[in-house]
DNA sequence: TTGTATGCGTTATCAC
DNA sequence: GTGATAACGCATACAA
């Protein structure tokens, strides 16, 4: 005997096929559909390769979902007693939170994102570490990406997290990017964003970096006051401000010493090692060679330091180079590379704290840059002669 | 007019409470709870600071939500006009799927998780790349975490990759990690695993690893060729596959050429700079000091080559020293280390190949072990004499 | 080709 | 303290 749902009619039932699995019927009288439940239907499906759910326990118990759910989260309002038994249950059921379910419901996900632009450099993994440290700390997650260096993998990226639903994204701009369009929509969304390292201007976000024009210009001064005369320098692209930065600082201390600045010593590309080796040769080919080189990074001072040695010029007495950043490799390599060491770990912590203030509140002031401390690590490839290091420092 | 939902009676209807902002009725003839459906409800709280979803789309055509789906997916059954309309009112209005609703309604994430001991070394991002690499390629993507070396967080971390559903995963065991309990845990959800690297036999699923016995073997037998005769091994824990494979490879070689196993030059221990420290300062203190450590990687070569150096003894004239792994460093240092080449990026790529194959179909026949080859490096830090690099071999 | 209804697993809200 | 039910945003089987 067949009652309709909505008008208790019993003549005017008509079968009206099946709904997952289940007959539907239609009822002539009040002209509406309805399907007899089935409490056990649910539990028939669930036995197929399904996970438990707090459904199962619930009915396991003979209790409802929305007690299981109080007991496991240690609600207030629980019987201690009957959340043991539901605890017990659970564990004995193999019970595993479904996160999909609860971000859905609770419509947050706890997840911070991060986007770095490559991982063969030590560099980003220490700043990733730093990161994964504060934002686990805090009880979220860390969905981790890499844009390769391409600003179309780096909006694939962004579109990602976006899909993701993170709460709150940290970025290291890939080289090739431009347009910002992309990290836009995040402030329209209210997702606040902070860029470490690879920063802009083009964003009004919170931004960390290291002090780059104050350290290039301590590595330039360190060249002249060692007794070289040309200092070339080996930069990145320009829309990247950390290079600007560098280049400020490059021309900054020639200019105080009163040493010109040759454009031709001047030369900024791309990171890749091919393109270093290219410009290295570039540099090294001229007629008045520079006798020193400053380059944006450890990767490519290693690379001019392979060219260097190659051509059989001496480093560092026809040849000084300086690095950034204290690469592993630059403290064993021949000569010993003089480097700015770069508090990566550090970045990655305190990029993601001001990150998850804004999560936590976006009102809250934080500073619009934060720029964190260098310090000049003088090796034997700066010392044209053989003089011991400069100043008071390490080494 | 307050009609009940299911009796049509109008006469008993009583308010009971709001629910969720909705004014919420009571039957009392036909004892039934019911809320008066408004349509308008939904988009009003929707306005309040939510993304867009496809409800707000498909009442911003006037449609149905479930042709708006079936527009954003590219679905056979769809006018190609509906469609553009769609696709270009979910451009304006900003869409972007939510990918957790997506996956809960799917009950599949495409969500392939890694679990790797450390960041440290280059070895693991490496194989993140090439896992990476395969991952996306087929469509997944990637959740990245490290247990540190230690066994409770790598319980946890394979704990939250349950918790988020991933659909199998990629684990190199921590250091610490004895006891699988955790990792059965997939077996019974029916999510495949598969072990790369540090693997153990207690569990019996697919392991890619390097051909560790013979690239040790090889090594010995290296070593033995250019005439050093009280051949040390520092190695790794015990519980590691890794470690008892090269150990074996180790006593294989010093048998076939007829030399004794000296206990006292064989160390197990943890992998930490500290404890390598320890061990190395414990070798070379020896009464009969080895003349050659074949070390478990390159950081701890790197470590004793250090260590060497402190004492006044030269390498490699008076100690051969060999790695594993052909870190950066290993190349650059002076001088260079002999090591074994791991193909790092292929194994993560391989690894996750098959991986990808068993979630595709867990009935699928896989290699249950993959074995990558190995290259031997010959440099200087093994080289006795000042011959040439043994054999046809890479320098 | 489009609309309707149901389910995915969880939380939140109210009645009891 | 516990139970019932409506969201959360999406996919999908069927009906129309």
């Amino acid at each position: 005997m067949i009652q309709c749902l909505k008008c208790g009619e019993v003549a005017h039932i008509l079968k009206a096929g099946l709904i997952r699995g289940k007959q539907r019927y239609f009822c002539k009288s009040c002209n509406w559909h309805f399907t007899i439940p089935d409490p056990d239907a649910v539990d028939r499906r669930r036995k197929i390769n399904r996970q438990t759910t707090i459904v199962d326990i619930a009915r396991e118990l003979g209790i409802a979902s929305s007690t299981v759910s109080r007991a496991l989260h240690a609600h207030p309002d629980i019987n201690a007693e009957t959340r043991r038994i539901i605890l017990e249950t659970a564990a004995r059921m193999d019970y595993q939170p479904n996160k999909l379910a609860y971000n859905l419901a609770k419509s947050q996900t706890n997840l911070i994102g991060i986007i770095v632009p490559e991982f063969n450099n030590q560099f980003f993994p220490n700043v990733i570490i730093g990161a994964h440290d504060a934002v686990t700390q805090a009880g979220y997650s860390l969905m981790i990406m890499q844009s390769n260096e391409s600003y179309a993998t780096e909006v694939a990226n962004a579109r990602a997290m976006l899909e993701n639903r993170v709460d709150g994204i940290l970025l290291s701009l890939a080289q090739e990017t431009n347009n910002y369009d992309h990290l836009v929509l995040f402030e329209k969304r209210g997702i606040p964003l902070v860029l470490f390292n690879r920063v802009t201007e083009g964003l009004t976000v919170p931004h960390v970096v290291v002090n780059d024009f104050e350290a290039s210009f301590l590595v330039v001064e360190h060249l002249i006051q060692n007794g070289y005369e040309r200092i070339a320098h080996l930069g990145g692209p320009l829309n990247l401000l950390v290079s600007r930065e560098r280049l400020r600082g490059y021309k900054a201390a020639l200019r105080k010493y009163g040493m010109p600045v040759e454009e031709s010593y001047i030369i900024h590309g791309d990171l890749t090692p091919h393109k270093v080796r290219i410009y290295g040769q570039y540099l090294l080919d001229q007629e008045k060679r520079p006798d020193a080189i400053f380059a944006l990074n450890d990767p490519m001072a290693i690379e001019l330091l392979l060219i260097a040695r190659e051509k059989g010029i001496r480093v560092p007495q026809e040849l000084g180079i300086v690095g950034f950043s204290d690469d592993k490799v630059s403290r064993f390599i021949e000569p010993g590379l003089t480097t700015i060491r770069q508090p990566t770990v550090e970045m990655g912590r305190v990029a993601a704290r001001i990150l998850l203030d804004l999560v936590g509140n976006p009102e809250v002031e934080v500073p619009a840059h934060t720029v964190l401390s260098t310090e000049l690590v003088v090796r034997a490839s700066s010392l044209k002669g053989n003089q011991e290091p400069w100043g008071s420092l390490t080494s």
